[in-house]
DNA sequence: AAATTGCGATTTGTCATACAACATTACCTT
DNA sequence: AAGGTAATGTTGTATGACAAATCGCAATTT
């Protein structure tokens, strides 16, 4: 039953509230990055509290990624890395998955790559094209049996088209998706262990090679052509290793 | 000086240590959401510790969203909502800002919303469909004035889309977006404020409606279609804002 | 019998103090 | 001046105490 009543002061925990007051301060920049936040002690006077409250209060914030607390030395604001952010997000989604999570990734990737690609190709640097290209050798490189190591130069090639679109919130976002492709590989080689194996490295750097072509060729509409293949043929071996 | 050799159980302090036991237990669904969690009393006995350790853990465990604590009650495994991992994403994107941010977020969102229109036509329900048509006359009930409300309406219209594609990261990936959609907004009526309003309702409402019906249509050609040509008429209207 | 009230026990919130572990600084020795 | 060492400052942990909020149960009221 709800009553016309409401809270007021919304945080009435003294460390929340002081949590608060220090975020704030962060965010407007009054601290930047790597500045050394007041010690213990002074924030103990500054607010009129116990350290027991600071402390409490600067915890959460390194929880959170907005501070690093360094023993005998002091409190700093982070060089914000992502890191923290997708690492939410990567939580979520494992904490809420109800077996849908690799079939959705599967799914948001054929959305999203396939334009990301188009517009890397629009937008890519030579410094970039040639990371893509040592990406390219280092997969042709890597032993046969190692799909681990695979994986996670797959991963890298995808992250690099993802930041040649020189989009920042495209790049962020896509972390968490590619972040969750060991999932689905695992799922895949989980079905078919040992025996007959799928996996064939020359395949999917064949597709690499092709979508490589057209983003250095600058042709979007082929890059994303491409990738689409890709991953169109990703879902095909998925879709196999559940029979 | 810096040795070869690093720290191998890397958290040594015994806060970051409970706190990664906590979570490791929470992970493996020991706990479930909603489930209370030992007192701080009885998890001091368990990992020999001190209450202050104990709960500067569970206020870490809580700035992430894992837990809620109650006082006089007991620490519970959070029922989850996306809502903390989204806001780490949005303090990342605002701390990180170096002016690009918006131009980004117009940017992905003609990347990945056609295609989101698209998959949305094909997956959508009839449940859905209502809910978009009730936010279609919201809209057209809206005090023209409004704009604040207005953008809350708008946001909401695509956020529906994205829900409508029955894909669980899609729709949590695009939140950040939308999350920032007032920002651009506000960007644009910054400029030209007060003066002439580039501002028309009705531009935005003739667009909605237009993507509405391919997705009733269950059409995602034209979904997408109609969808991309609204957001270029968003930029455009940004762009415009710039002299 | 049902609902409300009141009280005691439990649990979290805050404070204060003390000492350990680590980092930084200043000083002293060479 | 260089290097090592002691002194100092800062964070980490432990303990004890009390306040504030909640919960459970019995007593009271209706």
């Amino acid at each position: 039953m709800d009553t016309p009543f409401r809270k007021i002061g919304s945080d009435k925990l003294l460390s929340g509230k002081i949590e608060e007051s220090i975020e704030l301060a962060i965010r407007r920049r009054d601290y930047k990055a790597g500045e050394k936040l007041p010690t213990e002690g002074q924030l103990c006077d500054l607010f009129g509290v116990s350290r027991t409250v600071v402390r409490e209060a600067l915890r959460k914030l390194s929880a959170r990624g907005l501070v690093v607390i360094k023993q005998g030395s002091g409190a700093y604001v982070n060089e914000l890395s992502s890191e923290s952010a997708i690492d939410s997000i990567n939580l979520f989604l494992e904490l809420t998955d109800d077996g849908s999570l690799i079939f959705d990734i599967i799914r948001a990737r054929q959305l999203f790559e396939p334009e990301i690609a188009g517009l890397a190709a629009l937008n890519r640097t030579v410094a970039e094209l040639e990371e893509l290209a040592e990406n390219l050798e280092a997969l042709k490189a890597s032993p046969p049996e190692d799909i681990d190591g695979q994986t996670i130069i797959d991963i890298r090639f995808h992250s690099l088209i993802a930041s040649a679109t020189h989009n920042n919130v495209v790049a962020l976002l896509m972390r968490p998706i590619f972040d969750n492709m060991p999932k689905v590989k695992r799922s895949i080689y989980a079905k078919n262990n040992l025996g007959y194996l799928t996996h064939d490295i020359s395949k999917v750097l064949k597709f690499h090679e092709e979508i490589f072509e057209a983003i250095k060729k600058a042709d979007p509409r082929e890059a994303s052509h491409a990738m689409l293949a890709h991953l169109k043929a990703t879902e095909k071996n998925f879709k196999d290793s559940l029979e």
